[in-house]
DNA sequence: CACGGCTCTCGACAAAAGTCAAACTGGGCA
DNA sequence: TGCCCAGTTTGACTTTTGTCGAGAGCCGTG
């Protein structure tokens, strides 16, 4: 198959069609060939990213609520997804904004940290397709081996599709049964150049788990229920990059997390712009403390949830004052 | 007028119909309006850049010809327009191009130093309308009082508008009659200030001017055209900013260049990106100096025009070995 | 060299989007 | 109050776009 000159040809009807603003049977005259044809390329460009149509997110933005939410909780943007009535399905909704909220972050030549979890995988599926070049997504945290098809390695591989970016997914498991091998694993080279490399990122996407039977860890057999259970007593209040987070945003002290092999809450800290994005209204203490923990710097919520925040915000401000 | 019901609705009619991918007559039934408004709200979202429809350059990038141009010239990205049989307008297309690579290379919060000239001017008429915020567009030199609608302060405003960015130009006159003028007016707090701020810019758009009586200076009185000749044959070879340059890309030691009001050299060359966009052909001389001056790292040029542009450079290499 | 299997292309039809003049709305003003 | 104006909104019509199945070219294979 001849890649090249298919490629040109979307190019060419792309550009008459979209940026000189000819009608398809002139573009058609142009490049001889049939309307059906360019309308077939049209759509591949669009598909491919070759041509980018992207909708301003402000109107989400754009609101009270959202701002209030930016300064009392210290973030730098706020967006907040109707969930009125007619919406006939919120966490969509809220996946459908993050795509463009996170395609409206992204920027030639960054890094892009990325994690995992449903929220993440359906982001990733709805994104539309973009043509940056330069772009690294980079997986962190391990891989859990589990059947569902949102595997960490997944994400970052869909998501780079997507861009038409470099996918960097590191292989090695979450979790491993004894802490003297995570330590091992994670002082190999290969991992240890991949989990140094997350503090270079430029904009991280992430979701935060809760800690219940629930949870994909799990699931995913990671940690069974009745630990879990135990680790929510101890003091866990929510999972980001397969590690467990107490009330305040730190790690937990736990042999769990001593097992796990991702990156560091540092390293997190470190990226410039943290994308967090909670679909289920359940994740308020998870939510909570990711955020205490300024591990987000930019956040994507439900109407239902950002109320919940700020009233908590709020309650919080006038006790300590 | 109620702006935001109206705004409110473009915004939500833009949103259901290009993220969610609805079609109209669903729009309007979300919205309970008529299709045939929905179909005029998608317009206005499109002419106000709340959608933004934007197709790729690499086709004009992704070139033998264009990366040799890079490599020879030492610039950062060069973009050929064709100037084959059946297109009917070069210079259009190299605007058209230009327009397209500019709002490539804008960033958010973004300052942009645009100069003027009927090429930047064409650009700007021809740009389609984008919603940056925290962009502020500023003019690099003073005015010129002549009747033609590309003068600086329109360029300046007329990019910032399609922006929706602030405009800053400033109200000096491009030449004055005598030096101690030019100086005193200068070291005006207004001026100093918006003069020295160029060097902070983060993108600049300008054209290069042609030594000659066709050239804008001579039209709008600036100079005479037997001032330029004599000019010439002391070695101008461009117009920069309103500033005559010579071969080596340096302002010229000559009377004009002292009474002028604009940006520095020094100044242009901080600013990182620098996007010169040239239309005619008979510009090659002033280009070849700017170049060498490194007055530009962005370029888009004419077909015809890159291929002198890469012949000449070709020979100054092969005598200089 | 004939044969499927494959992708690409086209014509014709159906669906969707664009357009325009007429009707409508609400607010300012006599 | 009633009238007028400017700007919206709408239904009906036209134009443009999307889609689908048929056919054409292409290649490797038996």
């Amino acid at each position: 198959m001849a890649i090249r000159p298919a490629e040109q040809l979307i190019h060419k009807a792309a550009w008459l069609y979209y940026a000189h603003g000819l009608r398809q049977d002139q573009v058609a005259s142009q490049l001889n060939i049939s309307r059906a044809s360019v309308a077939m390329y049209l759509r591949k460009a669009r598909e491919t990213g070759i041509v980018n149509i992207s909708t301003s997110t402000q109107l989400f933005t754009d609101d009270v609520l959202a701002r209030k939410l930016e300064d009392a909780l210290g973030l730098d943007a706020v967006w907040i997804a109707p969930e009125n009535d007619h919406i006939a399905d919120p966490s969509t909704e809220i996946a459908v904004l993050a795509a463009s909220v996170f395609l409206e972050l992204v920027k030639k030549g960054d890094r892009i940290g990325v994690a995992w979890g449903r929220t993440v995988y359906m982001i990733a599926d709805i994104m539309s397709y973009a043509d940056l070049q330069d772009v690294t997504v980079v997986q962190l945290c391990g891989n859990l081996g589990a059947p569902y098809s949102y595997r960490p390695d997944q994400c970052t591989m869909e998501i780079a599709r997507r861009l038409n970016a470099k996918g960097l997914n590191f292989y090695a498991p979450l979790v491993l049964s004894t802490e003297e091998l995570a330590r091992a694993l994670r002082a190999e080279p290969v991992i240890r150049e991949q989990l140094s490399g997350v503090g270079e990122c430029d904009l991280a996407l992430y979701s935060v788990g809760a800690v219940d039977a629930d949870s994909h860890l799990v699931k995913c057999g990671a940690l069974t229920s009745g630990e879990m259970a135990e680790l929510r007593s101890r003091g866990a209040a929510g999972v980001i990059a397969g590690q467990i987070i107490d009330a305040e945003g730190e790690v937990l002290d736990c042999s769990y997390n001593r097992r796990v092999i991702s990156a560091e809450l540092a390293s997190l800290r470190a990226i410039a712009r943290r994308l967090m994005v909670v679909q289920e209204d359940s994740k308020f203490e998870p939510l909570f403390a990711a955020i205490a923990g300024g591990l987000c710097t930019h956040l994507v919520v439900g109407a239902r949830m950002a109320q919940r925040l700020l009233d908590h915000a709020a309650a919080t401000t006038e006790k300590a004052s």
